[in-house]
DNA sequence: CCACATTAGATTGTGCACAATTAAATTGTG
DNA sequence: CACAATTTAATTGTGCACAATCTAATGTGG
């Protein structure tokens, strides 16, 4: 499955960058085709994955688990709000904050898709164990390149 | 700097394909600061380095390299070709096939951004043999969720 | 209390990704 | 040769990402 390999051929394949862009794309294809039926996005199930591990939440706090922006997220809200997973509403402590619950519908989804870590990890094909260890790596990579990325601004 | 972890508290911190999608995000934002002078992203810059390896190439070839499809690369090669980099033509045998070339100026981008891989591997901070090693594993996952999503579809 | 900065979220605009469709050219087959 | 199947790009439509901007609400110093 996992085999060690000689230096690559192409220039591509010598680029850290586009390994990772290529994987990140063939699992949200796996997802893909998983979440098909629920008519959920990959972003989406991980907005749900949050909302199912703790609730209530707000925007901000989504974004930064996410790693992203209410560029992104607050449409993407509004999409699973349409669906019927989410509500939304204004704090009343504080009007500027939105408070992001799951509607019955979406806590049900947490029993309707208990299943796909274990379809997703089936996709993969390799053991748990080695799973773990290769997003243990991958990231401390990522730590590195933020603070990398910040240090020469 | 890439140092052993204990098990994530995190949801997300346990999912590969989180890991997966984090660091590619970080790593085009990388990308983003350090080819913002040239107007480039981080897409078309692969398709420079594809172009710089061998030249002449058509979409196609373009597509299967990068697995990227015509709905991506099409209005991505019609910027690359507003911005003077690239050339289209219509192949002569095959009046199907778009022919994609490096302008001169497209060819000089190719000294002009050698500095790119070196900037880009300082703000990983991780030592070259690392990033290859971690390439590896991360290119031979890829193929396993490839061929594991090709056979239960 | 009143500017003024700060914060939260939404909005706008650009550029990917990718499914699905379309149009044109080529190929294969009878 | 005729014509259906295939191939190649382009196009259309949806949904992220993310920079930049905007609006409303809150906080703060004077």
């Amino acid at each position: 499955m996992i085999a060690k390999e000689k230096v690559p051929e192409r220039a591509l394949d010598r680029m850290l960058c586009f390994s990772l862009y290529a994987a990140h794309r063939a699992t949200t294809q796996a997802y893909r085709r998983t979440l098909k039926p629920w008519g959920l996005t990959y972003p989406q199930y991980l907005v749900l994955v949050e909302l199912w591990e703790r609730e209530p939440r707000t925007v901000t706090e989504l974004g930064d688990d996410l790693v992203l922006d209410s560029g992104t997220l607050s449409p993407l809200l509004s999409r699973l709000e349409a669906l019927g997973f989410v509500a939304r509403a204004r704090s009343s402590e504080d009007a500027r904050v939105v408070t992001i619950r799951l509607t019955d519908r979406g806590a049900a989804l947490r029993e309707e898709l208990a299943h796909v870590p274990g379809e997703i990890a089936r996709c993969m094909g390799i053991p748990l164990d080695m799973a773990q260890s290769l997003a243990s790596e991958v990231r401390a990579y990522t730590a590195s390149v933020q603070a990398g990325s910040a240090s020469h601004v």
